[in-house]
DNA sequence: CGGATAGTGGACTTATGGTGCAGTAATCCC
DNA sequence: GGGATTACTGCACCATAAGTCCACTATCCG
């Protein structure tokens, strides 16, 4: 066979849309097999056990949103001459980019991880650990940006308000799913980014 | 037996508990009806299927919740002469009682389910629809009677407000849970809070 | 004392996660 | 060009889980 596997993505795909739609236990192996024209020792060959899939679902997860993170907020900063509006801006293009999902966000696994963590070990737990500290960090670090040439208008931690980002795309993709509000992930970026012009523009 | 059944909300508590840390297919039947001393039947005596169990569970979780939050915002009220001051006051007493939670918040079953959704009938995802659209009814209402009074100082609207603050509720308790920081979520709520103030009070 | 409520016990079926073993086709390295 | 490595297939097997069927029992209410 190919020296590159195909096979082991197409596995990670058709895994990860089982678990957003049904979650992890209930995505069974053989269904995940079935779909992906695959053998079951051929999915043992890539994957140890189902928790080696599901860390290596994690990890490009991960690596994928942190992508669209960058590309998001570097895009904000070239089209604006302070930080305050380069990360309003950044905001703005997430927002519009969600709107652009045509069937809304499909969900975020680092969510269905936390909400069934005893299914995981501990390697798998971390990452997911990680993967929120490093969204902290990333928005900590834009914040303080801001903060050190704007006065803020409330008595807050910034580190809190960084974590009110990633609460509110987590409940604004819960939200949008329980509703089915494609749409509605979008509109709450919206109101997270007018907070933060509140919290920093002097009126 | 009893007359009053006991047994099935001793086996609705153990569910719970399974459901909120390892999700709904990993929580088997099995389990469940050792650790709650009852026999297959006496479970299937209660429960037609796994899906007449997901939906008492959710819709006891749900009648538990919105006592919490009537109680929460009528205490608000009391103890202050405006809707702003009531609301505010009624965000504060919830982020203490999230605080006052020993080991953080349990979860929540319209996320976990929301997170499922392909898991459950009909009857199920309206109850979960039917819950989100109460806290946005709820907090709607509350927003608007700030909003009839105080000026609002930037251009969003009420009902995204409204969707934001069950945004930081369910997104508080997904980073709660990853990171094992209980009082994250009491934190996250403070900071909507602060939200609403700046929105609704002139510098 | 009859009927409803709240169960127990056991046998059975199908699906699922996972293991073990034997074998194969392509490719890379020397 | 040959041996090791990668990327698989096929089959047999095991324990656990959801759910069904049937027969039976203990308690309470009127």
């Amino acid at each position: 066979m190919a020296r590159t596997s195909s096979k082991r993505e197409h596995i990670l795909d058709i895994a990860e849309k089982g678990v957003l739609s049904k979650g992890f236990s209930a995505t069974s192996i053989d269904e995940i097999i079935f779909e992906a024209g695959v053998s079951k020792n051929g999915f043992f060959y890539h994957f140890r056990d189902k928790n080696a899939l599901a860390k290596a679902m994690l990890q490009r997860y991960l690596d994928n949103e942190e992508a669209i993170l960058d590309r998001v907020f570097e895009k904000g900063k070239t089209s604006a001459d302070n930080p305050l509006d380069a990360f309003l801006t950044g905001l703005t293009h997430l927002s519009r980019l969600m709107a652009d999902l045509p069937n809304g966000h499909p969900g975020c696994l680092v969510a269905t991880m936390a909400y069934s963590e005893r299914l995981y070990d501990k390697s798998v737990r971390a990452l997911n650990k990680e993967a929120v500290l490093s969204w902290r960090k990333r928005f900590t670090n834009a914040l303080k940006e801001i903060a050190a040439r704007h006065h803020l208008q409330d008595d807050v931690e910034i580190e809190h308000v960084a974590d009110m980002i990633t609460s509110v795309i987590e409940g604004g993709i819960i939200q949008s799913r329980a509703l089915n509000e494609p749409r509605l992930l979008s509109e709450q970026i919206l109101v997270v980014r007018s907070y933060i012009k509140l919290l920093f523009q002097p009126q």
